[in-house]
RNA sequence: GUCCCUUUCGUCUAGUGGUUAGGACAAUGCUUUUUCACAGCAUAAACACGGGUUCAAUUCCCGUAAGGGAUACCA
């Protein structure tokens, strides 16, 4: 009996570990890149990354009714915009197929598989009738020990030899140890009938294949990790170190729907969030360097590890991304800034800036970019470089500017027109003006501001003339003029 | 049904056999301010419950409850 020993147990981190880390993400192209897989694809990445290692790409398309090339574009593009680069080609495990039938030929071969001629019917009826008087559901192939010269001529399975006695130990990295007595676990299928691998084959053909040495993925996974540990012993190959990691939940503690969260990642970046506080905000949900908050990536990539992943499922907090994001925007570099907001603008279908408005706006970044949480913030705010004149106000800023606000801002251009052009002097000017006429500053900056921007949320006025210029200024003044 | 996992402020989390249980987001109030925002200060806010073990339990053990996951010829 090949499978007599009594005890499988995975490894933890190991001297093996000296040699180079090969981690991969692994999603199955059957739809957008959802957030939870954005950050198992993150986790992966900062562990390889910040070992020196390789962060590899595997499309899980075996389930041809449902993988489509549009899917896997789209997690392709999701993983780009999140700034997740991968070594070499994506592998698709589709073509691999003959591959993973050739090591269950193996095991058939070698006595650690077998054929299993019961039918899908007769296993579902013996399900329902197990389940109907409450005992184990699990399968047991009458084929499992039969005769080789009794089988018939008939399509069949391959199914694992299983070890029925002693127990399946899985050293994970973020479970902890987690033992499943043998018992618990049925002779999985490896081959169909139609000869294709199934899924459990399939990846620990391709992981062993690859060189992976951690496999880091949800925790949905964690039952799977004892089964497929089950296939590595019977290959006699060496297991990966694992790392089952949470799940993600909506922000109703939920599992994610359409409503909160389970978008894919293109929809954070349609909504304005930056990918770098995307990284952050993602990367501190179920793991903690101490009180850090926000950090780059090269801290996170120095930082992160199994020791700091939690063990308990996480919420979805859309104010912290925005509260993370707005810090990443403040921070950014203005040039790195300002090709991210183009690239968002052609992600939501915006016009694309013409060039002059781009170095408009490039001017203004440093006026806009620390009070804004997303990219559309950051725009609304820039209204006043990217509008042109005149200026039609919002319904906010059409309320500084009554009758009686454009008769004081007519008064005060003249003063504007004789100063010099610096920040001290327009706010000298101003100042003096409202104070010759016994007005609060606030009472002269809020029309000024209308008038310049068509908004109230906009930077200082004295900002914003510096900006758009002496001429600009004044013709946005006679603009509303009485 | 069976198996596995989880549980610290509303949320993300730090943390420890003896702490005033810390931080961040959100909330509230105040300060600053030419608006929004930013910033600063302050307030409120948590160890799921029940048993043990212990001089001492949020921390260790056992239950309970609640949540999640797995139980496929899906991945």
């Amino acid at each position: 009996m090949p499978n007599a020993i009594s005890e499988l147990v995975s490894k933890r981190l190991t001297p093996m570990s000296a040699n180079p880390v090969v981690t991969r993400f692994a999603p199955s192209p059957t739809g957008y890149l959802h957030i939870g897989g954005a950050r198992t694809a993150l986790f992966n990445w900062l562990f390889a990354r910040g070992r020196g290692g390789k962060f590899l790409l595997r499309i899980e398309d075996t389930d041809r009714a449902r993988s489509t090339p549009e899917a896997t574009e789209a997690i392709l593009k999701g993983l780009t915009w999140l700034g997740l680069d991968w070594d070499g080609e994506p592998i698709s495990q589709f073509e691999r197929a003959d591959r993973h039938a050739e090591v269950a030929h193996q095991m058939l071969a070698e006595g650690n598989a077998y054929k299993c001629f019961s039918t899908q019917d007769e296993i579902t009826e013996f399900r329902e009738a197990a389940r109907a008087e409450g005992k184990s559901t699990l399968f047991q192939s009458p084929w499992r020990d039969a005769d080789p010269a009794s089988h018939p001529d008939l399509p069949y399975v391959v199914r694992l030899r299983a070890p029925r006695d002693g127990q399946t130990v899985i050293k994970d990295q973020v479970q902890g140890d987690v033992t499943w007595s043998n018992d618990q676990l049925d002779d999985m299928v490896l081959l169909r009938s139609d000869g294709t691998p199934t899924y459990m084959l399939a990846v620990v053909v391709d992981d062993h294949d690859m060189g992976v040495t951690h496999v880091i993925r949800g925790d949905d996974h964690l039952a799977n990790a004892a089964r497929q540990m089950q296939i590595y012993h019977a290959m006699n190959w060496d297991v990966p170190v694992w790392a089952h990691i949470p799940l993600i939940h909506g922000p109703d503690g939920k599992k994610l729907s359409k409503r909160h969260g389970a978008l894919g990642v293109e929809e954070y970046q349609a909504m304005g969030y930056a990918a770098a506080g995307m990284r952050n905000y993602l990367a501190r949900l179920g793991w903690s360097h101490g009180d850090d908050e926000f950090f780059t990536d090269a801290q996170a990539k120095e930082w992160f590890g199994f020791d700091g992943i939690g063990k308990s499922p996480a919420r979805l907090d859309f104010k912290k991304l925005e509260n993370i994001c707005g810090q990443h925007i403040a921070s950014a570099n203005d040039d790195e800034l300002l090709s991210e907001i183009v690239a968002y603008q052609s992600a939501i279908g915006a016009q694309p800036l013409s060039e002059e408005k781009k170095s408009a706006l490039y001017a203004a970044l440093p006026l806009v970019k620390s009070g804004s949480k997303t990219f559309g913030q950051l725009l609304e705010k820039s209204h006043f470089v990217l509008g042109e004149r005149p200026f039609t106000p919002d319904e906010k800023a059409a309320k500084n500017l009554d009758n009686v606000s454009r008769g004081i801002l007519t008064e005060l251009t003249p003063h504007l027109q004789n100063a010099s052009w610096s920040r001290d002097a327009l706010e000298a000017a101003v100042s003096a003006f409202a104070e010759a006429n016994d007005l609060k500053l606030g009472k002269l900056a809020q029309p000024l501001r209308a008038a310049l921007a068509g908004r109230t949320a906009t930077p200082s006025v004295f900002d914003m003339m510096i900006v758009i210029g002496r001429e600009e200024t004044l013709a946005r003044l006679a603009d509303v003029k009485i």
